[in-house]
RNA sequence: GGAGAGGUGGCCGAGUGGUUUAAGGCGAUGGUCUUGAAAACCAUUGUACGGUUCUCCGUACCGCAGGUUCGAAUCCUGUCCUCUCCGCCA
């Protein structure tokens, strides 16, 4: 979420930024936004005020009714004058009225219907009240759900352009290997090797589900072990979490509204099947006021991930570069505002350094604004080669989201300079994903028998084998 | 899944309809005292929003959501969570 008071203070300047990102619909809700916000700022200072007064007199009628030293007569006498009071708005001369310490003088006679009267007035104006109320939660009901439409901002350094071909292309790490026979893409090389079966996941689950088998089940699980290892030698702390959550984090991390339909939701409960560790993460320190000596808290996740691919149906159906079900690790960083740009240059680094030690060819794409996506004020993306499919598989991608996710979970720090809270930045990135990057390890590492080598770095996870062997 | 008990500030804990505008204690912070520290004493104490503009003022928040009432931490209903016991279970 943005911050409401940039939006009433710069709505144009905010509209410029939107413009960038090609977010029409969103655009259309900024002048809404302006008027709710203008809306619910007079109606509630008004509301507050008489509520202000109504609380003085209820607290003045019961000392009144509970006093001791009053005759029944004075105490009539005075709720009658003050009922009167109530009737014509003066409210503070009511309240005077009721909580003089002397006798209050006037020609008013009391009357036993006195109490009565004051009731009836005090009940009117509390009904008042209680319209304004009603008034005001519609209106900013309103307001939030079209806040919640509004996307994270570029930062100043994201290149302006209109779509993901317009993403720059850093250099390419590491050599593209040269092949003496015609690279086969995973596809073929899972089945042949035994160790992905296509047909039985889907028998079991339907279309874009898989099953890993022997090798394949055992390189993931190394791919998992070793990309957390590497997390945890960079600092990041290990963390298991829920695969289950709540409506509301999936709203912390800002995957809902917007992309509620990408999500798996349980049929008996209102919680969801995370589509990424992030939602988990993101919202651990919801509600929370962490200490400035705490920062930066890093943290790594391995989790499955579940996402449906509504959108992109028909797309990417061969292998298993999208499917439903995967393997991810997730790396989130919560850091003050001034240190989240570093970080985010840090983690990149972290996940690019992950695929050198791989040893297969990577490259680091820097996302424009019009495919920033809707949280992120930048973003990286990391691609390795795959030679069998001939394409660039995404990896990893890490964003900086500044406040827009703490906004909306409520994640704060003190300063260690002052007792007055402030949003923490937050940053996520993979390191890595598993499907993908069995695909390209696959497909880069394949002999021309078709069996497939193991890089060095994971042997030490599978018990020393050098080879993924043909039987 | 069944039965019972319970959810009050950073923590403990009092509070069964109106000076509770949440007592008291612990902790934390500042001060006095001290060579320094401890102890003692004094003061301060959460979050959000709005108004004001650098100082205050107001409103809301006692798990959450409704309801009753002129007035609710307090009464009623629903719901979530925690604990204890029983059942089931990797």
């Amino acid at each position: 979420m943005l911050d409401i008071a940039l939006i009433r203070q710069k709505p144009d300047w905010i509209k410029e930024q939107i413009e960038k990102l090609g977010d029409e619909a969103a655009l259309a809700r900024i002048d809404a936004i302006v008027e709710l916000d203008r809306q619910r700022r007079a109606i509630r200072t008004r509301i507050e005020t008489e509520q202000a007064a109504r609380n003085k007199l209820n607290r003045a009628m019961g000392v009144l009714r509970g006093s001791k030293t009053m005759t029944d007569g004075e105490k009539a006498m005075r709720a009658q004058t003050a009922s009167a009071a109530i009737g014509v708005r003066d409210y503070d001369r009511a309240s005077a009225i009721l909580e003089a310490s002397e006798a209050v003088g006037g020609a008013v006679p009391a009357d036993a219907a006195a109490f009565e009267e004051l009731i009836r007035e005090l009940r009117i104006m509390g009904d008042q009240i209680n319209d304004g109320f009603k008034q005001a939660e519609t209106i900013e009901s309103e307001l939030r759900d079209n806040m919640l439409w509004i996307p994270n901002l570029p930062h100043e350094s994201v290149p302006v352009a209109a779509s993901e071909d317009d993403n720059v292309a850093g250099a390419i790490q590491g050599a593209l290997r040269e092949f003496d026979f015609d690279p086969k893409p995973h596809w073929e090389l899972g089945p042949a090797l035994g160790i992905i079966d296509f047909e039985r996941g889907v028998k079991i689950s339907g279309s874009r589900y898989y099953v890993l088998k022997d090798w394949g089940a055992r390189l993931q699980r190394a791919l998992i072990s070793f990309f957390l290892d590497t997390a945890r030698a960079n600092s990041y702390r290990e963390v298991y979490t829920p695969y289950i959550v709540h409506r509301e984090m999936l709203y912390g991390s800002a995957q809902f509204p917007k992309f509620e339909d990408t999500v798996y939701g349980l049929a008996e409960e209102d919680k969801f099947l995370l589509p990424t560790a992030e939602v988990a993460i993101t919202n651990l320190h919801r509600d929370e006021i962490l200490e400035e000596a705490e920062l930066p808290l890093s943290y790594v996740a391995h989790s499955p991930c579940f996402r449906s691919e509504k959108a992109s149906a028909g797309r990417d159906v061969r292998g298993i570069k999208r499917v439903h079900q995967f393997e991810k690790v997730e790396m989130f960083k919560f850091t003050r505002p001034e240190s989240s740009y570093d970080e985010l240059e840090t983690m990149t680094e972290q996940a690019e350094a992950i695929c050198a030690q791989l040893k297969v060819p990577y490259r680091r794409l820097e996302i424009v604004t019009g495919d920033l996506g809707f949280s992120a004020t930048k973003k990286y993306d990391i691609e390795i080669w795959s030679p069998g499919c001939e394409e660039w598989l995404e990896v990893s991608s890490c964003s900086n989201t500044e406040a827009f996710q703490a906004r909306r979970a409520m994640l704060r720090y003190y300063p260690s300079d002052s007792r007055k809270s402030r949003y923490l930045h937050t940053l996520n990135g993979s390191g890595l994903a598993t499907p993908r990057v069995m695909i390209a390890l696959m497909e880069n590492y394949q002999q021309a028998d078709g069996s497939i080598e193991i890089p060095d770095v994971l042997r030490p996870y599978l018990g020393g084998a050098a080879v993924i062997p043909m039987t």
